[in-house]
RNA sequence: GGCGCGUUGGAGAAGCGGCUUAACUCACCAGCCUUUCACGCUGGCAUCCAGGGGUUCGAAUCCCCUACGCGUCACCA
């Protein structure tokens, strides 16, 4: 067989030649230790977490080293891409705070080494398959797939092992006459690798995360273009990583299984390996059993579930560095105002057993966060937020900016301020009651108030309330109301001998904090009172009065 | 079914043959503080590293087998 005919009948007319692409995106000139990541997502319109932990590492791993992280977009299946989805990719990465040195951007691209979408890279892709043919490593195959499912079905039958290869390999070797003559008549083909691989070699893959790895050597003969002259995922990866110049692959752990095939070409080409790093996925537990997030079932994989609960994209950052390099936290600890940027990241200290995703942890960490976060830069992020997800509250919110700068220091500052934001749609729940469009009563009175009892003490209450006391005297005055009624001043007392009392201070303070913030739990009720107001608090107390 | 990867408390994990009586964080529980809730503090939470065999003076750490979980076996990525 004459290969280089075979490859000028299958490839006419490419305008260049590998050397020419070698020329063309030549070696990067970076430092020894720089590392050149990316990330490939394609664009099916989801972008989900798992999008995100990949982009991290190679973001951290690239910006730590002086390297370049880039993005490319992996549309080489034109059947599951989404209008509009590249946009969705960029803003949602964008928004958590994933830059790119070069690569796809709205309107093109940018970098030198671009085209950075697949389908655009059509020519280059032909040019290496097209040396594949003259090496002899790849033929066409005139399969239909009613033919590979048929084979499929009568491999079951036989219980050997599924696939293309060797003697299942059909079109193998089809002489050139065949071949010239089926595509004069415009039959339909794939371009499939001819392995030489053995079922019974294993290969060694040097995983960076996982360690030394015995992998079985290809022996299939996978397809490298499909038939509208697009390649597989395979193919692309291994063309552009090499001529894009990557030097570590990130990317999660169910490519493991493939491996071995993009061992095989980057052998067959003679070109350098990248760095693979295969990373562990997030799991889930359900029914006591881990599973993959799942896309369908769990809202908590998309990335925009974040962005409309309203988390700080810092927090999903520290969320997800504490996954992957469990020694974050105590860095963290060390250095709790340091931006999370100079944390050193490392692979080494990645795990490689999937994780189960820990929305508690998530929210601790938020918290956190949030706590050392000044108000001013809170009121920001939760109006921008609002503004997007809930216009009601954000024209509320807004109406007065000292007021709800006031609102959120409340009982913030100190050696142990509170932590009562999380998220922001947990957050304009909290802080609602400030509000008088958003105040509804909420709870209940205490168990032994009932509503006449509830009136006697806010009745006393408006008569004594005086906004030129300090909380000192303030609160003796409700010490007395307390004990005028009849209540235990010491709640230990009536502990001890609840006969003798009504109930104790604990009920009346809060049947007082019912009426006022319309639930039983609240920050410090002196310090919301006087951010409410004199009018407000006694318009409140009077309204439950009357409410009973 | 083949091939591969993984398995330390409820979760994330540290651990790399003797420093381990298995760190730290979250969750949970109890107590303290306290006018509620939070915050904070104190203590509890794996007699044991999936199970079973070995190697060794010594194993969570090395080897083998078994079990379980996960992934993958497309002209999807």
């Amino acid at each position: 067989m004459d290969y280089q005919k075979l490859a000028d009948l299958l490839f006419p007319d490419l305008k260049f030649s590998p050397t020419d692409y070698e020329q063309i995106y030549p070696q990067r000139q970076l430092a020894a230790n720089a590392k050149v990541t990316r990330i490939g997502p394609s664009p099916t319109g989801f972008i989900h977490l798992g999008n995100l932990y990949n982009a991290i590492i190679g973001d951290r791993l690239a910006h730590q080293s002086n390297g370049v992280f880039f993005l490319r977009i992996e549309d080489t299946d034109s059947k599951r891409e989404v209008a509009g989805a590249v946009e969705i990719i960029l803003s949602a990465l964008g928004f958590f705070g994933i830059n790119f040195d070069e690569g796809a951007t709205i309107d093109g691209d940018n970098g030198n080494y671009g085209p950075y979408r697949q389908s655009q890279r059509k020519d280059i892709y032909h040019c290496f398959a097209k040396q594949l043919v003259k090496m002899g490593k790849a033929y066409p195959c005139f399969c239909s797939e009613e033919e590979l499912t048929q084979m499929r079905e009568e491999q079951m039958a036989k219980q050997v092992n599924f696939g293309y290869y060797s003697e299942w390999a059909r079109d193998r070797n089809n002489d050139y006459q065949q071949i010239a003559e089926r595509i004069a008549k415009g039959e339909p083909y794939v371009l499939r690798f001819r392995s030489d691989g053995n079922i019974d070699n294993t290969v060694i893959l040097a995983d960076a995360i996982r360690g030394e790895l015995q992998l079985q050597e290809n022996y299939q003969d996978f397809v490298l273009l499909k038939s509208d002259g697009i390649p597989t995922y395979h193919f692309a990866h291994v063309v552009d990583d090499h001529l894009m110049r990557s030097t570590h692959v990130i990317r999660s752990e169910e490519w493991l299984a493939t491996a071995p095939i993009h061992l095989q070409l980057f052998d067959t080409f003679g070109w350098q390996r990248p760095i693979y790093c295969h990373t562990a996925q997030l799991m889930k537990l359900e029914d006591g059993n881990r599973r993959k997030l799942s896309k369908r079932k769990d809202p908590e994989l998309a990335l925009k579930y974040y962005c409309s609960e309203g988390y700080l994209p810092e927090a999903i950052w520290e969320y997800l560095l504490t996954v992957l390099n469990s020694n974050f936290e105590e860095w963290r600890m060390t250095n709790p105002s340091d931006p999370f940027e100079q944390f050193p990241f490392t692979i080494e200290k990645m795990s490689n057993s999937g994780t189960l995703f820990d929305l508690d942890k998530l929210q601790d960490i938020s918290k956190e966060i949030l706590v050392r976060t000044p108000a001013a830069q809170i009121y920001d992020f939760l109006k921008s937020w609002a503004e997007k997800y809930n216009p009601t509250f954000s024209d509320i919110f807004c109406a007065d900016k000292e007021y709800s700068l006031r609102v959120i220091d409340v009982n913030r500052s100190g050696d142990r301020p509170r932590k009562d934001l999380v998220y922001w749609k947990q957050a304009i729940k909290f802080l609602s009651f400030y509000f008088d469009e958003l105040f509804t009563i909420e709870d209940n009175y205490p168990e032994n108030i009932d509503s006449d009892t509830a009136c006697e003490i806010l009745n006393k209450y408006l008569e004594t309330l005086d906004f030129n006391d300090d909380q000192e005297q303030w609160f003796n005055k409700v010490r007395e109301i307390t004990d005028a009624l009849g209540f235990a001043v010491q709640p230990k007392k009536y502990r001890k001998n609840p006969e003798l009392y009504r109930g104790s201070i604990i009920d009346v303070s809060n049947t007082i904090r019912v009426a006022i913030t319309g639930r039983l739990n609240s920050p410090d009720l002196w310090e919301i009172s006087n951010i409410l107001g004199d009018k407000r608090v006694r318009n409140r107390v009077q309204a439950a009065i009357k409410g009973k």
